[in-house]
RNA sequence: GCCGAUGUGGCGGAAUUGGCAGACGCGCACGACUCAAAAUCGUGUUCCUUCGGGAGUGUGGGUUCGAUUCCCACCAUCGGCACCA
């Protein structure tokens, strides 16, 4: 009898105990590294969704260790962050009890499934042993001028009563409890990611950027994509215009200078620099104030319900345009973003829309500079005949007749030559904001000092441990900030009493290292060692879900870029191969959730059919990247498959010879045995699985077992079906676990058949099929082709005009309509 | 709106330098074994058909001897970004 529950423990115990995975420090072996990303141990336990993606690490792991290579693949718990914590305001447990109990089952589920981990290297973000360093990290970007405190506007989620970073605000609302974010003025740390975005040198060690490093990697198309925009690099012009009557300014960016003939109008942010600098000096400066004042009261999501109506008000003063002469007024408008540029924008009504809405609301004039493909020339007075893309240019004196490509590279020379304006860059991506106020995070380490001022904890100090003994219900300050042992510090310059700083970091912080932390997890005297970061790294196989594909995965290589920079590790990007899983949806094709009742657990499916089943099933679903919905009935037929090879080896007698095979079966052997290598390397896990089924339902009647063949199959099952395999190995004679035997290869002259079905199509319709041997001569088919009587019958009176023949596949005879 | 992915039987899916559409699995039907059931094994299973064939990979065009595959235009679903000048 097939009874997973009794060899799947019995194995599991087995590698644990034997440290079969233990991936050695000194191993004249190539290495190879292959992460998951490590999971949120949350209280609701392991999800389908985890054993998805890990077992597709682990076919990869096992799969390269047999072949060789010396393969670290480890796991850990990225265990600080608002869940534990919100479920301890609720329930009043605290964080670490919850998340120790959270780990503790995490670890035995994942256990249960048959992971080749070294569980020597697991370790936990919220053990002082880690976050020691992730504060280590924080010096070391502070002491290189890339952590630095700024008093800032920021998200605030008035309901988390902490900030949020960009990253964390989703359509104006908290990412977490869909709660409106509003803008806050705060002292917040950032750390400097801006700095990495472009190519770097520092002491003649070149760094390549955010940018240009996304071109040497081996990542999902999408997610490049994701990262670049995320980036947002636009080149423009920073134009500087005249105010009539005054001796004030006007800086507007943009990219668009080809256009500047048609601007008519000047709209600034509210809360741009601009408006905070002259509002008392605009003529209309109490209307100004009365909607500045409106504006800052809106939160996020209401200037989205607004529908986008364009608003605004005059200040009284107006821009002189360079080119035209012509004098523009002046708006404050909330439709204008205050971080984008200047934060000030010259409106050209012709040739954007959103400026098209605005003139029309305020009734500004409309120029049209740009002939678009339409070729209209006629005066614009509707949205539809606003040209952004494309054209030549008209109405703009030296421009007309230009593409607006090259015209835009004309004016921004002649805007500069006159001095009138300067080419920039411009970048959406922010510094990242770090600080949260809230307890379970590693403390940022830091101490006040009312003499000596802002002061780094010296390393030797670390970790500022966060003390158990606090009351983190949310205030709007760090729980933090109450804790007096948490306080009792001296300055560690004067040695008078200082204050810490309450604040603890993102948690996004300590998951952008922790791949580093793997290379050497004992190490109490550094992050890692050197030796060990450049002979582990960089992480050759990364896998994880799709939604990391622009926070976790910029962070990460953010620090990996800064340490980079300052001579820590050899590479500058952190994960050479990236592949995402698709989602897996609940037997109902929704997303798996507590409330639609469809969320299916990993430990029933263990406990019905045994890991195995659950890993081959979960490989066996569909195309590894893409969302494919869960069933229970599918998942009969791989735990069938495994019956079979049961089945096929249980009280078989094994013979040396190869006899007993046919050749047909010895051919589809090794052809399994290529598909299954080929088929692992591409990710196409679920071909490889149905190849093996082939081979098994091919063999399914054997008596005998032929040694040689047998060890191949249980030798290439064992990456999907790693219990099942050492036990079928074990029948074959084994003492030891087969982790670590030669993967079998297979024989190019037998992956080849010597003869083939020739398909003879007429007009491209298959018509007849005949044996043809693989090296037949192509007047030789076709003569063969024409040889079939049903051929014969369809070309009866009929010409053939056209004969193809395609070597080892078809021919294909053309006949005219006749 | 922009960007990215996807679209093939009753269902999950397979097939890519353009060459037999539907591998493998599920489900279903029939058969074998059984007193019976389960399990297992075998056969069949895209649709239509006058049994000669015909149609067919989201839709409409195109290129080609030949298109699921390449090109153009559209539609639908999912995901991300979203007033970024």
């Amino acid at each position: 009898m097939y009874l997973p529950s009794k060899i799947e423990p019995k194995w599991q115990e087995y590698w644990l105990k034997n440290k079969t995975f233990k991936a050695p420090d000194a191993s004249k072996k190539q290495k190879y590294y292959v992460l998951d990303m490590f999971p949120y141990p949350s209280g609701a336990g392991l999800h389908v969704g985890h054993p998805e993606g890990y077992t597709a690490t682990d076919i990869v792991s096992r799969t390269l260790r047999m072949k060789g290579l010396n393969v670290l693949h480890p796991m850990g718990w990225d265990a600080f962050g608002l869940p534990a914590e919100n479920y301890a305001i609720k329930t009043k447990v605290h964080p670490r009890k919850t998340t120790e109990e959270s780990i503790q089952q995490f670890r035995t589920q994942i256990r249960s499934i048959g992971f080749s981990y070294d569980w020597d290297r697991d370790v936990a973000t919220c053990s002082p042993e880690y976050y020691r360093w992730t504060q280590w990290f924080f010096l070391f970007l502070y002491k290189n001028g890339l952590a630095y405190k700024k008093k800032a506007p920021v998200n605030w989620c008035e309901s988390c009563k902490t900030v949020l970073a960009n990253e964390q605000v989703v359509n104006g609302a908290c990412e977490r409890c869909h709660n409106a974010v509003i803008q806050k003025e705060l002292e917040q740390w950032f750390f400097k990611i801006t700095d990495f975005i472009e190519d770097t040198e520092r002491e003649g060690r070149k760094t390549d950027g955010l940018l240009t490093g996304l071109g040497k990697i081996d990542w999902p198309n999408g997610t490049l994509v994701a990262q670049r925009n995320w980036i947002g690099r636009s080149e423009g012009i920073t134009i500087t215009y005249p105010i009539e009557g005054v001796t004030q300014t006007v800086s507007v960016f943009t990219t668009r200078p080809d256009t500047n003939f048609g601007a008519t109008f000047i709209v600034a942010a509210p809360d741009s620099e601009f408006v905070k600098k002259y509002l008392k000096d605009f003529p209309k400066q109490n209307e100004v104030a009365t909607y500045v004042k409106a504006a800052s009261h809106k939160s996020e999501l209401e200037r989205i319900a607004e529908g986008r109506q364009k608003t605004g008000v005059f200040t009284g003063w107006h821009a002189i345009n360079h080119l035209t002469g012509r004098t523009m007024p002046i708006y404050v408008t909330d439709f204008v973003l205050a971080n984008v540029g200047t934060g000030v924008v010259v409106g050209v009504p012709g040739h954007d829309l959103r400026d098209f809405k605005f003139a029309q609301a305020m009734k500004l004039d409309i120029v049209r500079v740009v002939k678009g493909p339409d070729g209209d020339t006629s005066i614009i007075t509707q949205a539809s005949q606003v040209q952004e893309e494309a054209g030549t240019m008209v109405n703009s004196d030296f421009l007309n007749g230009l593409d607006i490509h090259a015209a835009t590279t004309k004016i921004m020379d002649h805007i500069e030559a006159k001095g009138w304006g300067k080419r920039v860059i411009h970048y959406k991506l922010r510094d990242w904001l770090v600080s949260r106020q809230r307890y379970w995070g590693a403390p940022i380490p830091i101490v006040y000092c009312p003499d000596c001022g802002e002061l780094p904890v010296s390393e030797k100090d670390l970790p500022v441990e966060l003390p158990d003994d606090v009351d983190f219900m949310p205030t709007g300050e760090s729980p933090l900030i109450h804790s007096k042992k948490f306080h009792a510090v001296i300055c560690p310059k004067c040695g008078k009493p200082a204050r810490r700083e309450s604040d603890t970091m993102d948690t996004f912080v300590c998951s952008s290292w922790y791949f580093f932390r793997f290379m050497d997890p004992q190490n109490a005297k550094a992050f890692a060692s050197k030796k060990f970061l450049n002979q582990w790294g960089p992480i050759d196989l990364y896998v994880g879900g799709a939604e990391h594909t622009v926070l976790h995965l910029l962070y990460a290589r953010f620090f990996t870029k800064a340490l980079h920079r300052y001579g820590f590790i050899d590479y500058d990007e952190p994960f050479l191969t990236l592949r995402h899983q698709g989602i897996i949806l609940g037997e109902d094709n929704e997303k798996m959730s507590k409330s639609r009742g469809n969320v299916v657990n990993p430990d029933d499916v263990i406990k019905t059919y045994g890991a195995d089943t659950l890993r081959l099933y979960e490989m066996f679903m569909g195309p590894f990247n893409q969302m494919k919905p869960w069933s229970t009935k599918n998942i009969e037929g791989v735990y069938r498959f495994l019956k079979k090879a049961w089945f096929l080896f249980e009280g078989k007698v094994v013979v040396d010879s190869d006899d007993v095979l046919n050749e047909a079966q010895v051919r589809l052997l090794h052809k399994t045995i290529k598909k299954v290598t080929e088929d692992i390397e591409h990710f196409s896990f679920n071909t490889a699985i149905s190849q093996l089924m082939i081979f098994i339902n091919e063999v399914n009647g054997l008596t005998q077992l032929p040694r040689k063949a047998m060890e191949s199959f249980v030798l290439i099952l064992s990456p999907f079906a790693p219990h099942l395999a050492e036990e079928l190995w074990a029948m074959l004679g084994h003492k030891k676990t087969l982790a670590y035997e030669t993967w079998p290869t297979f024989d190019p002259a037998l992956v080849k058949d010597e003869v083939f079905e020739l398909v003879i199509s007429i007009n491209g319709k298959p018509r007849d099929w005949i044996q043809a041997t693989v090296g037949i001569a192509q007047e030789e088919a076709i003569k063969q082709a024409l040889g079939s009587e049903k051929i014969q019958r369809f070309i009866e009176g009929k010409k053939v005009i056209k004969q193809i023949y395609v070597p080892g596949k078809l021919v294909n005879i053309v006949t005219s309509d006749q």
